[in-house]
DNA sequence: GCTGCTATTTTTAGGTC
DNA sequence: AGACCTAAAAATAGCAG
């Protein structure tokens, strides 16, 4: 109807291929555009259909973004415990941990224990999920198990042992339970702006919670803030 | 031009409020759907921006859907290795996990163990992109490590003591080394329709490489196939 | 569950500020 | 890096099969 504006000021959307974007301005404006996009698509998701997402993103300067409904760690957790050997006992883990070490080189070994200690702390902070499931359980297991310090290993092995037994019939309760159950208990999203710490300092950046956070700077040890998105 | 069609097919999509779908049908297509364009959006951002992406959904269901560029599981073990007690030692490990199986339940225990493992085997099958690092370390630490049969985890301990000091130095490096460089050697998309496996089966159901794959049945021991999305 | 359809909503490329 | 603008491109709600 109108006539067309002479002084147009866009030409609106112009179709891109699908390929790697060469100009690096335009790649960085569209990774953030792109980026907010699909935290958006997912929170959208969750609320729409009541389940539970967690994204991660490595920018092209190896930046992490993540997004995290209710949050990422606890995802990461879940999504681990696809368990594809799941009668290993714990002395066949703990062999397994030494024969590759063995073959590991010194940051491997550290990428081992970090990361098996990094599951252990996670690990320990949930548990409350869990906690339905623990009436189930006999308590057999926990007497023997009792001052174990060093020795600790080889009761559980033991324990194990007799585990093994009861595993399938458990898994096959805790798969029926969570397949009849559509309550995902959330009650916030969360949008975090990730990082990498190896010293020991915990910045946040998290955006979500209904409101948008304060960015903060991050606290390297060594290397500063890392640039580039 | 053309006359609108009397017999209008469809009214074309309407808007919906983002809250809580009520009719179970819909949610189930709007979950389908919606999933797929979040993945789509996902590979989209890789290719443009040359960036890594993970994705983790769980449905109302509790079934695990998953989308990784290049693959879920080395991009959760990056964004874990943001390490919040990177200077554990294995003894610290192992008594940790020791302290929490004391408290723990059987399923609990069981799934302690379900991610130490898991997590040791996918430590195991990657190492490929660590063999640059491996030059940097002494081999003073293979020695001693030999015929560890039960024993390991002693001289693992002792090992590891000495371990703890180059951490630091190494995890420097390591980082200086993937700030600096914006090559993500990628190749293919993975978009995997997870699973939960309690036996042993291990069915893949990826889509990517290229082509969209051949759906496959779940193989559950108790369960046969899950249902619900 | 899926594919296809269509009308409509939503996203976003390319601008400017 | 954001916010806003425009108009074209893309996603998708509801329905049919």
């Amino acid at each position: 109807m109108m006539m067309k504006k002479t002084n147009k000021s866009s030409q609106g959307r112009q179709k891109i291929p699908i390929a790697k974007i060469a100009k690096r301005t335009n790649l960085q404006v569209t990774f953030s555009k792109r980026r907010s996009g699909l935290f958006k698509k997912a929170s959208e998701l969750c609320t729409l259909c009541g389940v539970e997402v967690a994204i991660v993103v490595f920018s092209p300067a190896n930046k992490p973004y993540s997004f995290g409904h209710p949050d990422v760690d606890s995802l990461i957790d879940r999504f681990l415990a696809r368990n594809p050997n799941f009668n290993i006992s714990l002395a066949d883990s703990c062999q397994q941990l030494g024969e590759a070490h063995k073959n590991a080189s010194a940051n491997e070994l550290n990428m081992h224990l970090t990361r098996i200690s990094n599951q252990i702390e996670t690990e320990r902070k949930r548990g409350e999920s869990l906690d339905k499931l623990s009436k189930t359980s006999e308590c057999w297991w926990e007497n023997p198990v009792d001052e174990l310090g060093q020795d600790e290993l080889r009761i559980l092995e033991a324990a194990m042992e007799e585990l093994k037994k009861n595993v399938n019939e458990q898994a096959n309760r805790i798969w029926m339970e969570s397949s009849n159950t559509t309550s995902i208990a959330s009650s916030f999203f969360m949008m975090n702006n990730a990082h990498h710490i190896f010293e020991n300092s915990r910045s946040s950046d998290q955006v979500g919670s209904d409101s948008i956070n304060i960015p903060r700077a991050y606290d390297f040890g060594f290397a500063g803030n890392i640039g580039l998105f």
